[in-house]
DNA sequence: TTATTATTCGCAATCGATTGCCGTAAAAAT
DNA sequence: ATTTTTACGGCAATCGATTGCGAATAATAA
């Protein structure tokens, strides 16, 4: 049983007597075979263990019911999610997908997308990874006929479909809620710059200062703190400041707020009363953490299957004209203890 | 630029009067050409943009360097990490994933396996779902000609390379720390008993017991609390007991840990004093609860990577009279807050 | 210079499924 | 009974890359 060919519509047509071609019609179901044959095919493709080569079909065809995925890290909440919406509108559609991880790193990503196209998917969906360089590999994929989807972390100035978060008025939110509830020295932990993502959450934080008049100090921005670890070292040095921040908007990831609750603990700072603290991603551990952390929920189920609707709504039915759309979900802030100053703390 | 038809060997080869077979030849790099015209071959190639397609060059070779995964869900940590080993390994060697997931479904799983078949993977990865029936669908791979290994959760009576954890060991090991530290009474959360892991710790659970002279008390046994919800309503239950548990091993998961410890926390029962908690699979969160949570870790980046080593060194090399290999993988207790009655309480 | 060997490349079949076109036979219409 | 229409199914090309075989040329040996 180890080097059996595979039986294929060939195998079934010399077994009836038949040709290859009315096996083919029979087994996609779509015309010009009678219900007799029909039948008598799908009998014994069964009885032979028949499986369709896909290689083969979507070679003919010239298309293939395969979307490509490429992520930075799939064992991220937000990515992990983002994949489960994709997948579930997908599998109802009889496509799947090839996932594939570029591990943040650019140079890898590059493969990856090469490797898709490779493949021929029909479509890759695409969140950039953190030291994207430039967009000529993305501009490769629209020049093979590929379609392109970006999401959240998106190449700017390249013109395809888009599903964005709304990073910039969700960072505000988050701030003005900060500043609502009585906090005045509001510090921003930043992710790297050349993702727009966290350049939009920076536009938001300095718009909710502006607009309550609060000044905006770059000694309160930290550029790239975000891990936990760097968020930690971070606050670190933001509380040993003579003019200590009494909040802190982690705005690249609900760790790197992590990191700075655990700093706060050790540092006998107590939180919320002293130090207010906002994460971004709503990461099931904000929930149970004590104080419990707020935090913006990205909706990245639900954002998956945005992505994947704008696919076979939009983009499959081949709208020559369309012009490529830019979807904008709105985050909402979740608002736990971590920033509930006046009294009103939720309990554990 | 929309259908322009991608470049194919034939068309470097018209442009430079030559023969598609010499194309081919220059760009696998095999032999037969002269280093004169594979320079030129692959100089148009890079102007022309050449693209391979996979489905063309797989269908040929009869062959595809494509390995598909199974997995029940890619958002659990466990799984994830799977992943992201088998990856680190499978990237190197220039294959690439298909990850699909059964969401917990045999339907949907039985779904996977048949899409992978007809992607002529070399070969399918696979940790099979809650609801797992029968395995006539993995036989069928087998039948197909394609390799075969499962991982963690298997079908037992199937013949094929697998990557377990000891599971009958760690959980023997966690209820023997529990009664080391003095608990008396330790109660059991089990999981589907259809699934082999859950069976091994329910055994491990018991030898441990046995070992030590404790009783096995059914009614300290509660199957199905494999949820977050159902361990927190199962722990309701055993602490209004006559005679409750003052231990309770979550052999399901952390989540189902975590369960039990908000319900003990409501309840006003002091962890680890007076009600010990192990949980099992050491998710992130189990290091920042309060108490930190005992658990159990599996390694599960590095069991990813052992399953694609075992795929590459001993099954791809084709040793036919290869007897499939079993490999176990011995979890490690992780010894936190919840479990360390003596004083020994680390702090948050 | 001729015979032999090695290199390089073309020819054509092949992988398995799909599909336009056409012929035949059966069914329907006249 | 004859013509027209419809249904069914075969033929053969096609998708793009690979590969065994053989031919032509170049390099080497005799």
């Amino acid at each position: 049983m180890k080097n059996q060919k595979r039986t294929t519509i060939y195998d079934i047509a010399k077994k009836l007597n038949l040709n290859a071609s009315s096996v083919s019609r029979a087994l996609s179901n779509n015309s010009n075979v009678s219900e007799a044959t029909r039948k008598l095919i799908l009998k014994t493709a069964k009885e032979l263990n028949y499986k369709q080569n896909s290689l083969a079909s979507n070679l003919r065809k010239g298309h293939n019911q395969t979307i490509g995925v490429i992520v930075p890290r799939i064992n991220q909440n937000f990515f992990s999610n983002i994949i489960a919406g994709l997948e579930e509108v997908t599998y109802q559609k009889g496509y799947n997908l090839i996932i594939c991880q570029s591990n943040e790193s650019y140079a890898r990503e590059v493969k990856c997308v090469n490797t898709l196209i490779n493949q021929h998917v029909s479509c890759i969906i695409i969140s950039v990874s953190a030291d994207f360089e430039d967009d000529s590999h993305l501009k490769n994929v629209i020049d093979q006929g590929i379609q392109l989807i970006q999401f959240d972390r998106v190449a700017d100035n390249l013109e395809t479909f888009k599903v964005l978060n709304d990073n910039e008025q969700a960072s505000m939110e988050a701030v003005s809620h900060l500043i609502e509830q009585g906090y005045k020295r509001i510090a921003l932990l930043e992710g790297p710059q050349n993702l727009n993502i966290f350049k939009q959450r920076r536009e938001g934080y300095i718009a909710a200062l502006k607009k309550h008049d609060f000044e905006v100090l770059p000694e309160l921005m930290i550029e790239n703190a975000w891990t936990k670890e760097l968020s930690a070292t971070a606050t670190r040095k933001l509380l040993s400041l003579a003019n200590p921040p009494d909040a802190i908007f982690a705005s690249t990831s609900d760790f790197s707020a992590l990191g700075v609750l655990e700093v706060a603990n050790k540092m006998g700072v107590i939180v919320p009363d002293e130090l207010g603290i906002c994460g971004y991603s709503n990461e099931f551990f904000t929930e149970i953490t004590m104080p419990s952390i707020t935090t913006i929920d990205q909706y990245s189920v639900s954002m998956g299957k945005t992505i994947a609707n704008l696919f076979f709504q939009e983009i499959k039915p081949e709208n020559k004209d369309a012009v490529p759309k830019i979807v904008s979900i709105k985050p909402k802030l979740i608002i736990r203890s971590s920033t509930l100053k006046n009294g009103n703390i939720k309990s554990f």
